[in-house]
DNA sequence: AGTACCACCTGACGGC
DNA sequence: TGCCGTCAGGTGGTAC
């Protein structure tokens, strides 16, 4: 379920496997996942074209090119990248492959089909397209304080609203509120500004966290939810019990002990 | 305008 | 043993 630390351990992956090598060509299994383009006009645009550099925004990987072209990546929920050597066996769920020079290759392979690539202008050009607020590890508190202070959705469903901040997605929105001991179902604007400042707080924490931790949710810390992510499993902090609720269609883990309801 | 909800997608899992 | 309903949660579109 890639969200964006996910999302930051596989730029590290194609940085540093998937630069400055010639591209040949794409081969396409799943045209849907080729989104607003055919996969021939994907082929056409990156045909003896290089990646460069690439860029997280929010839950998108955006790969740049030699000659100034910009493919966005998202993962959907079980989106992951494989870059393979000659002989290597394909990843079971592959949707395309870009072909480099020396019979190299990097497969996006999604079994559910949720994710895809696009091309786009450049980062601006994705940001509007997909509506994205700012990316989640660079908001500023002001900015952050002006989004969220007059929203009367529930918390948890702000944070992992895109267009508000780029980045979180369920699992992470729920640490981040078990961290801050905020209710996942307090209206936003009713948080007093103490609790809003302590939600902002945890968001660098949480995610570099996680980051560090190569995305492995087993391996975070014990006093993080996320290891303890279970119907009535014992709450690491406070002993008492974990409640799973529905929040925005949502499936949230969280501690009534720890998380008072506003 | 702001909010809520549903469709898409498919493999794993658990109940009977 | 095997069938089948349910669940997981990303985005994007639609309805209120």
């Amino acid at each position: 379920m890639p969200e964006l630390p996910d999302v930051e351990i596989f730029k590290k992956y194609l940085d540093q496997y998937a630069l400055d090598q010639k591209i040949e060509g794409i081969e396409v299994f799943e045209n849907k996942l080729i989104r607003g383009a055919t996969g021939k006009e994907v082929e056409e645009a990156l045909h003896n074209d290089s990646f460069t550099s690439s860029e997280r925004y929010g839950k998108w990987l955006l790969v740049k090119t030699k000659k100034g072209r910009a493919l966005a990546m998202h993962f959907g929920m079980t989106g992951k990248l494989q870059y393979l050597e000659d002989g290597d066996n394909l990843p079971s769920s592959t949707r395309f492959i870009i072909e480099f020079k020396g019979k190299k290759k990097l497969a996006f392979a999604d079994r559910r089909k949720l994710g895809g690539i696009e091309l786009v202008k450049n980062k601006e050009d994705l940001i509007t397209k997909h509506n994205l607020g700012p990316d989640a590890t660079i908001i500023s508190w002001q900015e952050f304080k002006e989004a969220l202070h007059k929203k009367s959705r529930k918390i948890k469903t702000v944070l992992i609203d895109q267009s508000i901040l780029a980045g979180i997605g369920n699992v992470y929105a729920d640490e981040i509120l078990f961290q801050s001991k905020v209710h996942p179902e307090t209206s936003a604007a009713k948080l007093e500004e103490k609790q809003l400042k302590e939600v902002f707080k945890n968001i660098n924490p949480v995610l570099r966290t996680a980051i560090k931790h190569q995305g492995k949710r087993k391996s975070l810390p014990d006093h993080y939810i996320i290891p303890h992510r279970k119907e009535g499993a014992d709450c690491p902090v406070c002993g008492g019990k974990i409640e799973v609720i529905e929040v925005g269609g949502r499936t949230t883990y969280f501690c009534p002990g720890c998380q008072e309801r506003v």
